[in-house]
DNA sequence: CTGAAAGCGCTTACAG
DNA sequence: CTGAAAGCGCTTACAG
């Protein structure tokens, strides 16, 4: 900057003004500011800016666990908005523990992180911390900022099961504290409505199996009646679906099975999973303009009712709808239990139908 | 750091230096400079220091797709040893095309990154950047810093399956161009062995599908003889492994099927996947230690034979040994195609029997 | 062993 | 419309 401001024999303040476009300066001045500015090839110090105005243009990203499959949803979410708004992305890693997600909180501090967007561990409700914080977790969560409306998608799904004649259905979720999964179950029961038998079953993560890892007795279910696996994520999808096809238990012309997420593989396992998706772009553009409007000074004065008793933390609580993604054509058998009623997808590929 | 300075009546430059450890300063006035920081909850300027020093202490992370599975990994690894090491990471997402690579590169300079761990797009080269840049891809790439010895999990993999009995085995990769899957089929071949025979198939990757998906053939393929499908990833096993389970072949007693990479699904799955994992705390470690090495000037004058001709990318070639992670008892069925001599494992969940 | 001074590169009131 | 000055919070030679 000050190699411009001599190059031109003008102040650096000018330059500085030329450039920001905040100053009054003379377009022409401007215009050899600009020039002179790409033909050194300048490139503003960001270090020293925030020093100076305080802000760093660093948004700070933690996640309970980044080894989560969703991650890289999100991350790619993030990122991108973070980076259309001219912010960069720091990533702390919460290891699961709560000790380890409050000490990344802390680092991010440390590095002066204008705001953060925290994905909560389950059961945990982030106190005020030194900047503001948007939180992604479910609408029914106090102090969310955005996020899905899980129970929407839920219901979605539950509709579509329902309609699709299901009347003996299986949820299926991995943490009966989770406010997330409590929502898509809460959804798929009233989507499937009144009239579908449906029971809930909780199983734990698996750390490592070998053989014929740890069944879930998803046979013997099937031969029970249950007749749809909606499991409220696609990996207990996935681990369903198998299972189920081991038990040589066709999917889907004898029972449906159905995640949620839309994880990487769910399009590309035969058959392919149904699945709801969370819109993750349009909630990051959310969480970002939130945090955005929360740290950058606008000219009006402050809004009052964002940041209420819960400090920094914005609540918004906006809900984003999801999407239902009908990959399996799950029309329930005819009573009796025929398994070739399954009218086949031809083999072309074709796009996942996608509905609203 | 002027507070305490005033508090204590001595000077900036002192308490500096106290808390550094830098300046010689008496024990006594460094603990009760050590005492008052504390009291007064000093949280020093990263950003004045990075500004004076010209470090920033916060590191680049590059991916060429953050929605890759093998993110989370990834990225885990890189930010627990960055953090170890007192460095944050900032993550830039290549989102698939090369204009972005070297895009995303360009704001993480802008950003004033001390240097970056860049997992290169396929045939990308990386060529100098402006700073330090450890590039982690295959032993065999030219250029490359550090990476997963991708030739000997794969002839890990080949000497297992020819153990097994395997003599027709099908190898199946998504990219011809791919170094990492180059390598890997390399090792997989080599650890076959000549006697036996085997073919590779090269498969797109599945956009959206619905239904059946995008069958491979490889039920065909079985009853061609083949009694192995040696994935290079475990997305393309999952599929592979789906497939065939749909067309009734049964996976192990049967078939086998085994992947790369040990995604979080291949655990979860019935029958659990064989595959083989990279060590990524090591090669982060590597990594980032070999980056530290190039950005903090050490006592000793400066290598030579690290910043060779390549400029800035730090060219090492460590080559971290992967492991074979044994978990389907996968012993090829008898010449005659019986398919129940295997043993079945037992149903209680068992660590995954890990190998060297 | 300790302090005064300069300066990293910017931006922001404030004068002119 | 343009410039001189101060200062963000640190660290680093250099004196004392």
């Amino acid at each position: 900057m000050s190699a411009i401001a001599a190059a031109l024999g003008v102040s650096a303040a000018t330059v500085s003004n030329a450039l920001s476009g905040k100053g009054r300066v003379s377009p022409e001045l401007i215009e050899k500011v600009r020039a002179k500015a790409s033909e050194l090839g300048y490139v503003p110090s960001l270090t020293a800016r925030a020093l100076r105005t305080g802000r760093t243009g660093v948004l700070g990203l933690v996640l309970p666990d980044i080894a989560n499959p969703l991650f890289p949803q999100i991350a790619q979410a993030i990122e991108n908005a973070a980076s259309n708004a001219g912010y960069g992305v720091l990533i702390a890693d919460s290891r699961g523990d709560i000790a380890a997600q409050t000490e990344a909180i802390g680092r991010l501090l440390e590095r002066g992180v204008d705001g953060m967007v925290i994905v909560p561990r389950r059961g945990t409700r982030i106190a005020d911390v030194g900047c503001p914080v948007a939180v992604i977790d479910t609408p029914s969560t106090p102090g969310n900022t955005v996020s899905a409306d899980h129970w929407d998608g839920g219901s979605q799904m539950g509709r579509h099961l329902a309609e699709l004649g299901h009347r003996k259905v299986l949820l299926i979720g991995t943490s009966a504290s989770s406010n997330v999964q409590n929502d898509r179950i809460g959804g798929l029961k009233a989507g499937l409505g009144a009239q579908v038998e449906c029971d809930t079953m909780w199983i734990e993560k698996v750390e490592a199996v070998s053989g014929e890892g740890c069944p879930l007795g998803l046979a013997d279910k099937a031969r029970a009646g249950f007749t749809a696996f909606a499991a409220v994520s696609d990996l207990s999808a996935l681990r369903a679906l198998t299972e189920l096809q081991r038990a040589g238990i066709g999917v889907p012309e004898t029972v449906s099975v159905t995640g949620f997420d839309d994880l990487i593989w769910s399009a590309v396992v035969t058959p392919a999973l149904t699945t709801v998706r969370m819109d993750m772009a349009t909630i990051a553009d959310l969480a970002i303009a939130a945090l955005i409007r929360a740290i950058e000074p606008e000219g009006e004065a402050e809004n009052g009712a964002e940041e209420a008793s819960t400090g920094n933390v914005i609540s918004e609580t906006d809900r984003v709808p999801m999407q239902l993604i009908v990959r399996q054509s799950t029309a329930v058998p005819q009573a009796g239990g025929i398994s070739n009623l399954h009218v086949q997808t031809p083999n072309k590929p074709t796009a996942g139908e996608i509905t609203s």
